[in-house]
DNA sequence: ATTGCTGCAAACGATTTGCATGAGG
DNA sequence: CCTCATGCAAATCGTTTGCAGCAAT
């Protein structure tokens, strides 16, 4: 924490951008969360640290910490941002119930592998991959084969 | 061709829907198209056909179309939805230059067996993925670089 | 002092919806 | 006829930007 804390610094540092108490407390408060968040939920969740902040705030800061690799935009349904952490996090997917909004983590170095491999194959310098398995988790699934019957 | 329109059409009955003129001359138009389309893009190809189309029944039509399994949003750059048709179409994945914002496809049947794999191990019945890798492609890379020199 | 930051409200672009009119069964 | 579809314009949603005042160097 300390250290992502220190390489959001150094971003700023880099872009001749002042550490300002409202940036601190976003960043923490980001960090502090496991599951992704859309910008919205990550403005509610900061009216206890400070009620104060704006959303200009939180996008402008969401934006920083995609720009130095802490944060990772993993779009569920279009037209909506969610940001994940990459601190202390493995590089995982997402399997995304598309009936109750619920997902699951997993973990595939194949698709890891993949990424590189294709890149080679058509000389693209690949730089990161999205990928997210659609279905019905077991819940639903019952929910809904519980209406037909 | 003639096949993915009579599913259109099943899928209008379905819904006790009616197939319109319009409706015809989207899905048409739509199927005809190779490449990945924006809602914006199909409404303006659709002018040469039908100039009086508005934007309201091209998002309705891509609707019912993504509904019945003939079209697929691919989502490249957040905010705005992209369609492919499924028909007669291998299935394959998109690899995206983030400068230029040119894409090409690939084929990777382990995408495919990985989605069955994951599914089963977490009970999900899984019904679609996306897989999209992003990066720079040759000539964007050589520009980029040539600017550095 | 200077430069950048903030929240607010207005602006924005993509998509959706309400409505009066027009077409399909 | 009755229902649904259409185009238009207005509304809406998420996100961005301009601005006047505040804060950090």
């Amino acid at each position: 924490m300390r250290a992502a804390q220190e390489t959001f610094h150094q971003h700023l540092k880099r872009l001749r951008l002042k550490p300002t108490e409202q940036r601190d407390t976003i960043v923490r408060s980001f960090l502090e969360t496991r599951e992704q968040l859309s910008p919205e939920e990550l403005h509610q969740r900061m009216k206890q640290s400070d009620p104060g902040i704006g959303f200009t705030a939180v996008y402008r800061t969401l934006k920083l910490l995609t720009a130095c690799g802490l944060a990772l935009e993993v779009a569920f349904r279009s037209g909506i941002a969610r940001y994940e952490h990459r601190y202390n996090r493995r590089n995982h997917h997402h399997m995304v119930c598309t009936q109750c909004g619920g997902a699951v983590e997993f973990v595939s170095p194949e698709v890891d592998r993949l990424e590189k491999e294709i890149g080679r194959k058509y000389r693209y310098q690949p730089t990161r991959h999205t990928f997210q398995i659609y279905g019905l988790c077991e819940d639903c699934r019952r929910k809904s084969s519980r209406r037909v019957a």
